[in-house]
Formats: structure tokens, C-alpha cells, sequence
DNA sequence: AAGTGGTCCAACCGCATTAGT
DNA sequence: GACTAATGCGGTTGGACCACT
């Protein structure tokens, strides 16, 4: 029996050609999406599981966005960004027909490099403090136990079927924070970065959280907040902002 | 025309996590 | 509980492409 490595070795890498694309659009089509591990075996493609799921997902999906970004798009991952690091999948989540890959390459070709050079060097000023903490908040973290997948009133699935998004029940949750805190900043909503009063927190009377010493972003984190704020109290919940 | 360096993006890799046995 | 396979995510890399010398 062959083992893992041997039946890595024949597998193909590298750039795809279109009719291996459209050998793949036709086996997702046959059989729907997932079962990856099983793609080369049933339609003959010479490509890893992972390969195959990352060409459909960021290439052949049905609704794909592919050309520039727009002055819009670009203005969202931006402020999504500041928001929430390089939470790629979270930020695409909020870009119809944008994948995470393609929001993180342009992340780090166009926009990195534009908001490093608007940024004023690091101060003793707070605001220049938090800033500096964004920068390392794209180390990786350990993801939310999808334990909670399912909360008290809020079944996540549901919402997956009702917003089209697959990005899991837990991050479907984070989205729907997402939302809100996109929402806020489409009317312009002002945070405070030392007195932070979001609706979130107004919805629950935790106004005026003073954060001294976290960066601002962490506490920003949809994950974090589903934690806090998300698990424990039938009235205190994620689950209040559905409509 | 050939060489070089920079940019951009598709694809790969490693890791975390869940689900199934 | 231990193990394995499958899946998803973010970081990184390889190479195609382009501009410049």
C-alpha cells in the first residue's frame, strides 16, 4: 500500500491549466461541493484535495469578483482591517465575490503599503500606540472553539443559510457582529479609542469601557466579544442584534 | 536583445480544529 | 481517549510579467 508521501509525490502542483479548471467545474457540478479528498480519484485530476478546494473557492465559484477592487471595496477593507487585523476570510466575508486570498494579496501589494506611508511614526501619543498594536495583531491566534456553534436562540446554521456565507457557525455569528460594527462605521460612528462606547455595549449598558492597557482592536474582535458578551445570558447576547 | 529588479497574484504550506472511527 | 482524515485559515513563496537600464 502506498503511503502519504509517495501519494503526495504524484500529485500535480503549480498553476492550473483551463481544462483541469474545467474538469474540476464539471466534478463540482456533478457532485457538489466538498468531499475534496476524493476529487482526483472520481475526476481523474491529478491534484490534491486542498489544491482543488482553494482553485474552486478562489477561482471557479460561480459569482466570483475578479478585476480591480473598487474606491468602495477598498474604503471597507481598510476600516474592516483596523478593525479586526488581517482576519482575511471575516473581511472578505463582507465583500461579495471576494475571496480572503484575493483581499489579503491586495492588502499587502496596494493598501499595506498605503497606509504605512499615511501613518504618522510611532509617538507616545495613544492613538500612534494603537496603531503600532495593529500592526502585530496579524500574528496568529487560536481560532473560537466552534463548541458554540450553536448559542442560546441562535442557530447559526440558519443564519448560514439565510446571509449565503459559509464561513462556519462561529464566524457567522462574528458576522453578524460585522455587520453591526460596519453599519456603525457606514454612518460614520465615531469610537473614542480610550472610552469606548460601541452599540453593542450602549444595547447592554456596558458604556464607558475604559481599555487601558489591550489594544483597542482586540477588544474589537468579533470572537472576543462573542465570547463576552455572547454565551452567558439570554437577555445578553449576540443573538439580540438578529432582526 | 539581454539582464536585472520590482510588483503582483495564484498556489502551496503549516497549523488548528472538527468529525468519524 | 487516541488516532486519522478532512477542512479552513493565515502566512509565505514561486514565478509570470513589466519597466527600466
Amino acid at each position: 500500500m502506498e503511503n502519504r508521501k509517495e501519494k503526495k509525490a504524484h500529485l500535480k502542483r503549480g498553476l492550473w491549466k483551463p481544462e483541469e479548471d474545467l474538469i474540476l467545474k464539471n466534478y463540482v457540478e456533478t457532485y457538489g461541493e466538498g468531499n475534496w479528498a476524493t476529487v482526483s480519484k472520481r475526476s481523474g485530476l491529478m491534484r490534491g484535495g486542498k489544491s482543488c478546494r482553494l482553485r474552486w473557492k478562489n477561482y471557479l465559484r460561480p459569482n466570483i469578483k475578479r478585476g480591480g477592487m473598487s474606491k468602495e471595496e477598498e474604503d471597507l477593507i481598510i476600516r474592516m482591517h483596523k478593525l479586526l487585523g488581517n482576519r482575511w476570510s471575516l473581511i472578505a466575508g463582507r465583500l461579495p465575490g471576494r475571496t480572503d486570498n484575493e483581499v489579503k494579496n491586495y492588502w499587502n501589494t496596494h493598501l499595506n503599503k498605503k497606509t504605512l506611508l499615511g501613518k504618522k511614526r510611532k509617538t507616545i501619543d495613544s492613538n500612534a500606540q494603537h496603531d503600532d498594536n495593529i500592526e502585530d495583531h496579524g500574528s496568529k491566534k487560536p481560532r473560537q472553539s466552534p463548541d458554540s456553534k450553536t448559542t442560546e436562540g441562535f442557530d447559526l446554521d440558519e443564519n448560514k443559510e439565510a446571509n449565503g456565507h459559509d464561513n462556519g457557525g462561529v464566524r457567522d455569528c462574528a458576522g453578524v457582529w460585522m455587520e453591526h460594527v460596519v453599519r456603525c462605521l457606514d454612518y460614520e460612528y465615531k469610537f473614542d479609542y480610550e472610552t469606548v462606547e460601541t452599540p453593542l455595549m450602549m444595547h447592554h449598558n456596558y458604556s464607558n469601557l475604559v481599555f487601558d492597557e489591550e489594544p483597542f482592536t482586540s477588544y474589537m474582535d468579533p470572537f472576543v466579544l462573542f465570547e463576552a458578551f455572547g454565551t452567558t445570558d439570554s437577555d445578553v447576547g449576540i443573538q439580540s442584534f438578529l432582526p
